[in-house]
DNA sequence: TATGAATGAGGTTTCATTCAT
DNA sequence: TATGAATGAAACCTCATTCAT
């Protein structure tokens, strides 16, 4: 691994676990074992290493999640679950950017984009049984989803989340 | 409306506006018109006046949610679509507060405290119903509720709003 | 003397001493015997410093150097030999600023100023004698007072300095 | 051109545009289109580089200046003004180096001895018609055209230069 | 000769907090 | 209760210089 990519893990790490503002470069560099010089010759400067950090933690985590074994409602909401296990701090990174006041808007255009590629999803696999109420309940199942992975985040009890998954998988095919 | 209340009020404006870190005590001050030490005279300090803040603004805010018509999944989600509309800010800095990593145990006790009542009275009302599923039910609808809220505070639309939190009542009665 | 006027006395000594960016925030307030933050409580950076110390010398210094007992060539250029052994410092700082590429605007203007007046005084005093190449020997005067200027600045000798003065006035009038 | 001159002359540009602790080696050897290290292989550092550059700038353009068609006042003041207007650059940047306090010694001595040079020039000249105050007219002289050149680079404008000089040479010849 | 990754010291600025008045 | 001068720690960022390749 060099020392770029171990800058954006160090950095992405902290910012979940600190938030962005309060973690500061030099703690960043320090738990990269890199000098503070170093993070600002890879990048311009803070707020362009959180964009990095997203881009590349969110491309990732999007295409693994979109790799389905068939095209179905269950195997979406697996796939959904199994990432929220596997990436919970980009995620709950994700969340404290999309709704802190002052992040950056390139960041929170990147996070917005993958949100509008779910509710296509969503919408195309409740068309066959909704019909014209697909749109609308395609919304309230990526609310369902929002609001299971808000209360997962903040207490992750993988049992719960898989009773909750499970359930509405059922509910809805 | 005395001193110790503009303070509060610039405090919860700007903490919403700008989040927590980003607010410095001095811009509150001068927001509420009174000088840095006064602030220091009625918060012990930063994180003390937030608590006050959160504990004044909710309180004061699920008092009025929880006062109904007539005890239904209707008025309730009605009431949260009111509060939501109404308390837009408050909410938000509710859900920034939760979700960031820093924020101080007292003041995610004061919020966890409301979650709890609220999934108590939705388990209560869809008892009647859903019997031994009550229970999942009630935490199914709860995250219907906050994902409709994230995404309202996120892109605040009182149409889609309204469009939502009817078809979420049509579903549930 | 308070603290801020003690500030702008050492902002000036070191900056005449030192240049302005080589002098740090933080030497002119250990050499005002101050804190940094108060430095920045009383200026709002580094460059409006530079334009108060610059302001409040440069006028304490003309109106000084205005002050006449008749009004001549050589109660000027008296006046003007008098002011460049007391204010070297101040003087070598302002040509530094003055030819330095990156001197803020508002500086540079607050000493183009203080020149024309005097080149004004120069005209209005060698009228009588030279008609209308009156204008021209003003120039030509304002740029022997410059270089001698720069020379005494570069190589303070009060000697070489009355010399020079005299047999100029001797030339002038 | 090879790279060490174009290093050179990159420098010199960008120390004349922006001032010597203004310039990073690094935009120096950007500009240059080398390596910061290729930079350090030539120089031993960012001062040496600064005395190299006015070293070889100097001697050029003082050798040029000192070509003569005759032997006069009137050609060695001419010869002056072309050489200002063509080199304002490098004047103007050796007057900002003159008058800079942190100026290296080493600079400060090749900037000497050409004026030293100069004043020599003019005491032989003005010897014939000024007799023992030949010397004293020199400095004169040569403040003066210290302080055209000075107006000249601040504020460049040819006319006013011509004008100056000529009205000069009418008046020592 | 040539590159640019890497370092670390130091500079500007902000800000929570205290305290004399 | 009320003010704001004052402090000092810590944040962001730059840059001269070195060194492995």
């Amino acid at each position: 691994m060099n020392k770029k990519e171990k800058i954006i893990l160090s950095a992405l790490h902290l910012f979940a676990k600190n938030g962005f503002t309060e973690t500061s470069v030099d703690t960043i560099a320090k738990h990269a074992k890199v000098s503070k010089g170093l993070t600002y010759s890879h990048f311009k400067n803070k707020e362009d290493l959180l964009r990095v950090v997203i881009e590349s933690t969110i491309t990732k985590m999007t295409d693994e999640m979109m790799r389905f074994e068939n095209f179905s409602i269950t195997s979406l909401l697996q796939n959904l679950k199994m990432s929220l296990i596997k990436n919970k701090d980009i995620i709950r990174l994700s969340i404290l950017l999309l709704i802190h006041p002052q992040t950056p808007a390139s960041v929170i255009k990147l996070l917005d984009s993958q949100k509008l590629e779910l509710i296509e999803l969503f919408s195309s696999l409740l068309e066959a049984k909704y019909n014209d109420k697909a749109k609308i309940e395609a919304e309230l199942l990526l609310a369902i989803m929002d609001g299971i992975t808000m209360d997962y985040v903040l207490n992750p009890d993988a049992d719960i989340l898989e009773n909750r998954i499970n359930y509405t998988i059922i509910k809805y095919v």
